[in-house]
DNA sequence: TCATTAAATTGTT
DNA sequence: AACAATTTAATGA
């Protein structure tokens, strides 16, 4: 079932708990939070499961609550191409949102996933009535354009190790993903779906920047404990 | 709550 | 791609 029928389904409400981790919530006043909660439906999407599609109207602004998606296009020779995962905490679509435009990627679910949708509507008159919702939108698009940058540069190294190194310092990223915290849950599967690599390859890749003292690997998940020599990984042997 | 079993994930070739 | 080893989740008394 798609997502946007989901959402109208499940109208059920939000737990206070599930409402404050949502970054941009604490951001409102009272009256506007009580109307954003009104209006947010969160859905469950299951492994595989495309939330919204390549040419699809937007009705809904998108956000993670739990679980782990991917962003991707396919080009006019049938390849996909994948553009980032996007974990808990990160919400996105906020581009075509503005223009009432047709979404311009798909969104697939890489895991059981909890998704959250706020209205379009909901979501302009939010930036009408918020000038904190606005500086959180604004600074929201300036984040991932650099990390769209970022990614230009990750696409034209050739060693693994930093391309591992680069996308997951992107998915650790905590303006963009606060839901992420130390712990990114994730299987070495799924970010060799993300990275375009094989799970070997991402897993000799995660145990070289375990040695070097960057993550720590974790049963389903990686532990960061140095982000900066993720984003600049030292130069490597060989 | 604990022991057993199934499923998921990781490490290795 | 296949396999073994390990960790977690599920089940039921």
């Amino acid at each position: 079932m798609p997502l946007e029928t989901a959402l109208h389904e499940r109208r059920r409400p939000l737990t206070e708990g599930e409402l404050l981790a949502i970054p941009w919530m604490r951001l409102l006043t009272q009256d506007e939070r009580e109307r954003a909660a009104t209006d947010l439906k969160i859905a469950e999407a299951d492994p595989g499961e495309t939330l919204c599609r390549t040419g699809r109207p937007v009705t809904y602004w998108f956000g993670v609550i739990d679980g782990l998606l991917k962003m991707s296009t396919d080009n006019a020779q049938g390849q996909t191409i994948t553009y980032t995962g996007i974990p808990p905490g990160g919400w996105f679509g906020e581009g075509t949102a503005l223009k009432r435009e047709a979404y311009r990627y798909n969104i697939q679910a890489l895991r059981k996933s909890r998704v959250a949708g706020l209205h379009v509507d909901t979501f302009h008159w939010l930036l009408d009535h918020s000038i904190a919702f606005n500086r959180f939108v604004m600074n929201q698009l300036n984040e991932r354009l650099a990390q769209f940058i970022a990614a230009r540069e990750i696409d034209r190294m050739n060693n693994p190790d930093v391309r591992v190194a680069r996308s997951l310092a992107a998915l650790f990223n905590p303006v963009l993903y606060p839901g992420v915290g130390e712990v990114l849950r994730i299987t070495q599967q799924e970010l060799a779906y993300l990275v375009g690599l094989s799970r070997q390859r991402v897993n000799e890749a995660l145990n070289t920047l375990q040695a070097q003292g960057s993550i720590a690997v974790e049963y389903g998940g990686l532990r960061v404990l140095d982000l900066g020599a993720l984003r600049t990984p030292s130069p490597m042997r060989q």
